[in-house]
DNA sequence: TACGTTTTTGGGAACGTTTGCACACTTTTT
DNA sequence: AAAAAGTGTGCAAACGTTCCCAAAAACGTA
């Protein structure tokens, strides 16, 4: 069973020209004349023409679709970050694809060769949590694939980057648990091979040097899985509940729930007693107990602009060798 | 700036061999010789041929891929059933085109017929809560595109649907509050539209009747944007209050969080006092304060198998005439 | 009228595949 | 020894576009 539409050849006969004119009037060029391209439209519109995309494909060599690697959607950040694209991307007339790495290298690497052997123009990232190696990407980027990094992005690869100011929200976050008392803060984070876990450790400390307390590397535990395992986490509450900690400053959004979780599971009557601020852009974070103070990333931003120099690169009639960072502010939503 | 690969002609030339064997070798067709199909594939090997899976697609006259429309991605029932549908589309080699319509009938519509005029070869769509006209979606299948409906399905369009045993999981639902000494019990609901909505009510009635409580329809609300503007639910809580409910039972996952997130806004104080068992998939259920009962739907399940279905329609050599409409159960998680 | 210009149109190749058909060569059958 | 059947390969068309190039039509000018 197949799908039956009309094409330029269907026309071209029907109306006695030839293929190349009802090409030239449906895509208006210049040499058309004004009576046959009114007449070529006027007919199309009837027989309710759609150009076919793969054939033009096909032809132009692009496939006007872009590829978008995340570790998953069910992850309010990054489903808002797809809205922002997708708000880009159609505007521009392409379409998205989405894959879902799940913080495994493994998969992310074959989720980009899929799509790369399924010829997207252009490639949006966010590196798993697991990445370290990513000759992968280079190799495509050498060949010609635009790629723009967002949120976790590779230190040594010139392209365009979009990220967020997580030095500064993260100082924030901690200045704000310092400010309401907290002297022994722990930091729950991510793989250390992101850049965002690095960067956030660096705000962090910061804030702590700032009002004079002293950096306990024990008081910081990292997830190689990005809190992907449920066991990871309550191993990393576990371990650091005996320093006592009166406050934790958590890095990621996957991070913060997966952590509250794991307290709540492990030791219900200390959850309340520790004050938790962390990254996180859920929607329903009004309805957690405890409640947190949370660090929201501007996510819809940083899609819409990921994909503006994403778009940028694929029209560009030359390499581009000219790249930018653009960070964007974060907010920090106090704890009510 | 263009990505360069090797193509079947490259390899036909180097080789010495037609673009015809070299097809055939590639494709494991069963005319080749032993002999030249290894020489083809350890070639191809060598150059890291791909197909172009866009020339494929314009001979085969189908793209591998199918189209997905659901409400929003950052819903986690949503999200599950999309992971469930990746699983099989991936391993039958399609790839997967997912679109929101963010509960709006338009824009419903709009991503379908974008999809279609970008050759998907198969539809999987869970209707917007303002849908009631889906004569677009008859055209489309009327032309030959196959489409299998899953959670919110149209009541007369003869195709493959996927559902929840939405009537038990309401029954069970509103059981529960029964059992657990509630009298008053509201039921807060989507548009009146959906086939959900139905199946919910009746599942809610009848656990009344078991009972020998007097179903009261002011008792009733339905939200006609499923809960997406918060002024909705706002105003469905205002009026519902003054009733006393002793406890909600709510039909979707976004109105349940929504509403809680309504009552707390809006009466904090009684937010506490009412016993709330609704449909969710939010894996954060256990965070949410005041707790709540939660139906749980087999999501990932419920992807996988209308993915099934779907492709099943695609592939088969004649047109389907006989249809199923699969039903899984939900599953209720009791408020701890 | 004949010529050059400009404007509009058509022919046909190309994009990278798949596949029906014909051909050449082997092998088997009579 | 000739005919029949079986293998493996190549030719060429097709999928629906776009676009280069040439041809035709329309117009202006001498």
């Amino acid at each position: 069973m197949r799908f039956e539409t009309s094409t330029i050849k269907d026309i071209a006969k029907a109306l006695g020209l030839s293929t190349s004119t009802v090409s030239r009037a449906l895509r208006d060029r210049y040499e058309i004349s004004e009576e046959t391209k009114k007449l070529v439209l006027a007919y199309a519109e009837k027989v309710n023409y759609r150009a076919n995309p793969i054939a033009r494909s096909l032809k132009e060599r692009r496939s006007y679709s872009i590829g978008i690697i995340v570790s998953e959607i069910a992850n309010n950040f990054f489903s808002q970050v797809i809205n922002g694209i997708e708000s880009i991307a159609y505007d521009k007339d392409y379409h998205v694809i989405i894959s879902q790495s799940h913080e495994s290298y493994k998969q992310e690497k074959l989720n980009v060769e899929h799509l790369a052997s399924r010829s997207i123009d252009g490639l949006l990232i966010a590196l798993s949590s697991e990445t370290q190696d990513i000759n992968y990407l280079r190799d495509l980027y050498a060949k010609g694939l635009p790629i723009v990094f967002f949120d976790r992005v590779p230190k040594d690869f010139e392209t365009h980057k979009v990220i967020a100011n997580n030095f500064k929200g993260s100082f924030d976050a901690t200045e704000h648990l310092i400010l309401s008392g907290k002297r022994t803060i722990a930091h729950l984070t991510n793989s250390e091979n992101l850049s965002i876990t690095k960067e956030r450790l660096e705000g962090y400390k910061a804030a702590l040097v700032k009002y004079h307390i002293e950096f306990r590397p024990e008081l910081v535990k990292y997830c190689q899985h990005g809190g992907m395992h449920s066991a990871e986490l309550e191993q990393a509450v576990k371990e650091l509940l005996p320093l006592q900690p009166d406050g934790i400053f958590i890095s990621s959004d996957r991070l913060t729930t997966g952590c509250i979780m794991a307290l709540k599971k492990t030791n219900p009557e200390v959850a309340h007693k520790i004050a938790i601020a962390g990254f996180t852009n859920s929607n329903l974070v009004e309805l957690f107990s405890p409640s947190l103070t949370s660090v929201k990333q501007p996510a819809f931003e940083m899609g819409q602009v990921a994909t503006e120099l994403l778009i940028s690169m694929i029209e560009a009639k030359r390499p581009v060798t000219e790249f930018e960072t653009k960070v964007l502010d974060t907010e920090l939503v106090k704890k009510r």
